[in-house]
DNA sequence: TATGAATGAGAGTTCATTCAT
DNA sequence: GATGAATGAACTCTCATTCAT
């Protein structure tokens, strides 16, 4: 995308806040695909059609680039809304999250962002968080409390790391039939975990 | 680890052999760690203890020698020996070899390896024919055959996706408690969960 | 020569046009002294009162710079008009293309630089064909035409190779008396030499 | 040529001067070919089929390898023998040394290494006196003295001039008919050249 | 004597950044 | 507000040289 799309309104000539976006999607891309240290500023200015110095203008830094892709990345196997819950209700959400292009503006699934670090350590706290607050979602979506009492954090973290191994495995290096498998293949497969990592809390 | 350690043998000072092992101990590392254009040779040089030309010397480049410490990279999830199978062996080695400091010549869990990519494209088949690997000898260790019926290799892939992003949870980003589980916290959460994944083929 | 000189317009700093020029003349006068090897990027920077980083971002790489300095260099033995020709007059333009700082850009004779390989094939046929070119010039300065009879164009060559040989005495090894020898000095040997390599054809 | 051939004499294990004569044949090559710059010490000693410690060994530095490669280099243009002289012999040596493959060793013109310059200034001295010598023998071939009087050391540096850029063209550059003429071929215009620049001394 | 391990300096190249215009 | 000239630091790689064995 670049930044000088024609707009629908008209006027098009300079739209600051379009260009900011370009270069955020362009950075996201990169930063998604190539990591920190191997994606150039210069190529992310080139993607967004615009000149380089307009990225230390709009983010100061290439680490300022950064944290806003990475502020930018929607939540990891968030509910999109507080829906219908429980293990069948989570499964679904799951595959239809890891198979989907469910980010069409993403080239690839946007949790790989929370795994590229810059050596910033703020930058990785907020990682971290990010990928905790997947955790205990997947928690509260399974219709437990996190209390700490029992392994169910640990549980709902272990269905993180399968989210974050999926979305690797079916990016970056591309395993068959993982690779291509539709949010139907998985969610047979997915629903069997659910119910057996996360099984619904006993209703007295 | 520096080159010139002390062996059993006396002080050595010039030990080809040492000199190699040590520079692919640091690049692994630091590999893992940084990634490769995150890694410098004068780093990883430093870190052996010698000079970065030594590096030119046995690995012939950057490329070498990260195709050195990729090859050096045990197998990811592979049995130790073809031993007793079926779900529970499995979960168990499972919790072992993603708990436990199994590889203490490796900072980080050599999976983690396979992730990194150098750009050569030789590399990235040899990458992904590892994870493909993986795939099919935990399907073989489930007690399945790789048949292509059902989605027995699908799921198989989950469980490689599960351990990949358990490695890369626990290392680089660190969340808790995942990251300090012990095998034990681990055994019943995998057992469960290769249960539901592979389950035991039915014997008539 | 260094690229902040003083204009007449008052000084200035930044001047790509002026930086450029002036990279081009260091290197060219390197190039001419110290071959493609023997020359340094960052002394030609030095040279030309920058830094290292511009030669990248005017001539992309070396060999983007020799190839600047070689399209720059100007034409050998080239007549400068399409004058009056004849033995004498070619004589005399000889005498003061070899002996003359014709070229007060130039530190040493520009015919140099056509001598200086740098490994680059293209480059080399650029060469080749400059100093094929200087005898055709010559040829049909002495009012010879190039129809391939008889020997006239291997004795223009050999007139050209006599150029060469003359100002590689001249400048790098520098031999006495010929280092020194003026226009005048040289005028008379070369009448004798050119009227007996390329006697004016007969007219019936 | 490899340091170990086989050598009709018998023994032939260690020969140290073989070896060194395969390295100074090694080197001379490269140098006239890539320059000082250019050739590369490993080259060298992979070339004379030895290790590159024996270059220390037996020429102390690159220097002194250039050195006694320049220190063997041929006379150029050096007559025989103190044999009948006058313009037509001299003409018949000129074109039977420029022409011929006079040199087997060598891969190109010997005349080449002169013009090959090492940084070192006791080498230049060394290159320009070859060339000064070159003159005063073709001057007293001529039949002239070198009294000083008349222009006659300045015409034979010409015809010096003229060698060296025949070898040039012939060699580095290849310009055509130039590059593949015969020693017959040479021998008409040179005759004629000769008698223009260096006419025999008027006999009272 | 001869080999191979190891070094240090320097090369070209790349990149994020800063400074005038 | 935006551009492009200019910088300095860092990278990989290469090479002549030295040091033990």
């Amino acid at each position: 995308m670049t930044a000088h799309g024609t707009s629908a309104s008209g006027t098009r000539k300079r739209n600051a806040e379009a260009t900011r976006q370009a270069l955020l999607e362009a950075a996201h891309d990169r930063f998604v695909r190539l990591g920190y240290e191997g994606t150039t500023l210069r190529d992310v200015a080139a993607d967004a059609g615009v000149t380089l110095a307009l990225i230390k203008r709009y983010f100061g830094s290439k680490e300022g680039l950064f944290k806003a892709a990475l502020a930018a990345t929607p939540r990891f196997l968030g509910q999109e809304d507080d829906a219908p819950q429980g293990p069948d209700a989570l499964a679904e959400a799951l595959s239809r999250q890891l198979a989907g292009r469910s980010w069409p503006e993403f080239g690839e699934h946007p949790v790989l962002m929370l795994l590229r670090a810059s050596g910033d350590e703020q930058v990785d706290v907020r990682r971290r968080q990010a990928l905790l607050d997947a955790g205990m979602q997947l928690l509260a979506a399974s219709g437990h409390s996190d209390t700490g009492e029992g392994d169910h954090l640990l549980r709902a973290e272990l269905l993180v790391a399968l989210g974050v191994g999926v979305a690797v495995l079916r990016s970056t290096v591309g395993i068959q039939p993982l690779q291509d498998a539709s949010a139907a293949d998985l969610l047979t497969p997915l629903r069997d975990l659910v119910h057996a990592l996360l099984p619904p809390p006993a209703t007295p």
